[in-house]
DNA sequence: CCACCAGGGTGGTCGGACCACTATGGCTGA
DNA sequence: TCAGCCATAGTGGTCCGACCACCCTGGTGG
């Protein structure tokens, strides 16, 4: 018998876990730099090359931050630089998965708009403000899609949840909107999107949570239901 | 001027990109096989070395999966492919934004029991209440732990929306209950457990949403209320 | 005292070699 | 004839050594 080798799976992926250990024991905190890849590999006796495999992968993650010339970090571990990977699942879904996504956004988005209606400050409303004004006074799709995204996201951070927050941008991606929205948009959905901004944007200044989550569950079911009926036929 | 470098980031980037990029234009199906590593270094101008670090990425992301010995294969694309590295998250976080994880859950997880309520069928209804009551049955931590997580993971089964569902589990994932969980049990709070259990089962067999909307709000908000005094105090 | 810059150290890339495993096809034996 | 075995080619996994591109620091010269 030998004690020395666990020899689970590839020497990548133990190296993967062994420092994601090492990062939730508490070992390496946020922020903190790594040894060097040379002197990383050696301490887990592993080649240079399988131990930068690993580090890539966590990079990719949003848990380590590679600075060419510098060394490797640990990033702020902040919900933003871990869920970054979630606009990968709305760029590659396709079909009902989509469908299933939205409904998601729909729960979420709802709930932060009625959580923001609460506890929006001036401030952050006129930021709103900016984006819906800035949104209705262009007639080029792409800058009305970046004031819809903006304004979506002032309002998932006024409801004080950097997660929720997170996980909306995600599901709000570029990418992910621009194929929903084109076909959405082509149908002469502007009035109807407008409007219900306007709604959204109204239960928000009337400080009124149940108002604010019927809005937006309402706006983003709309999308929703075009989406499936497109599937459907 | 060069007109043939595109030359933004490293190699192993933009080639991780490139595939992401054949796989959303649908040049690349799911479960189908990919070149090998050495034919795919070629084919995008870059060594075997780069472009497998390029491959590991999109392997740890749950888009694409080696077989040693036979090939690289894109996986399903299905949401608990690419919604496994949600675990990282919850297994990385600590303090504040642990709390904000379980209101996640709670928003989730209470639409997800609504919904399980009125579409549960009679065969999944049987399987929830094996392990209600095998849960109930033992007195072993580590079994309470698995019957619980499985508890929840057939009702958002049955709601229907594999998305959701995949996201829940990868905000009850093992380790991030047993972090949890382990302080508040020693509470003595398997009564209360036991009994918010049987309120969820009762809305389930009573085919009653909002009942069971409630009973999984309350469920959750009891640990988020506890994990919040904890850092309070 | 400050601005500059040269050097050492770091991550990024490359090429090649070998190992471990899989899958295929032909061969063997019943 | 055909089922089962097995040599072998091809694949991903690992390692090594070299070089490049970039950063940061400390010394130098003004």
């Amino acid at each position: 018998m030998d004690e020395t080798a666990p020899q689970k799976g590839t020497v990548t992926q133990r190296a993967i876990e062994r420092i994601k250990a090492m990062i939730a024991e508490g070992r390496l905190e946020p922020g903190q730099r790594l040894p060097t890849e040379r002197d990383l590999a050696v301490q887990l006796g592993i080649s240079r090359s399988s131990m930068r495999e690993a580090i890539r992968a966590l990079t990719v993650l949003g848990v380590l931050e590679a600075r060419h010339g510098s060394g490797i970090y640990v990033t702020q571990l902040e919900a933003g630089d871990l869920l970054e990977t979630f606009g990968v699942v709305a760029d590659l879904s396709r079909g009902p998965r989509l469908v299933e996504l939205l409904e998601v956004r729909r729960i979420l988005e709802s709930t932060a708009t009625a959580l923001a209606a609460a506890r929006i400050t001036p401030d952050q409303l006129a930021e709103v403000e900016k984006h819906l004004t800035a949104m209705n006074a262009t007639d080029d799709p792409e800058e009305i899609l970046a004031h819809d995204l903006a304004f979506h996201r002032e309002i998932a951070a006024a409801a004080g949840n950097e997660t929720m927050a997170a996980i909306l941008e995600g599901l709000s991606s570029r990418t992910f909107r621009a194929r929903v929205w084109r076909g959405y948009q082509e149908e002469g959905a502007f009035a109807r999107t407008r409007r219900e901004h306007a709604a959204i944007h109204r239960a928000l200044l009337a400080r009124d949570p149940e108002a604010a989550r019927a809005a937006a569950a309402a706006h983003v079911g709309e999308v929703e239901e075009w989406l499936r009926a497109q599937l459907g036929g």
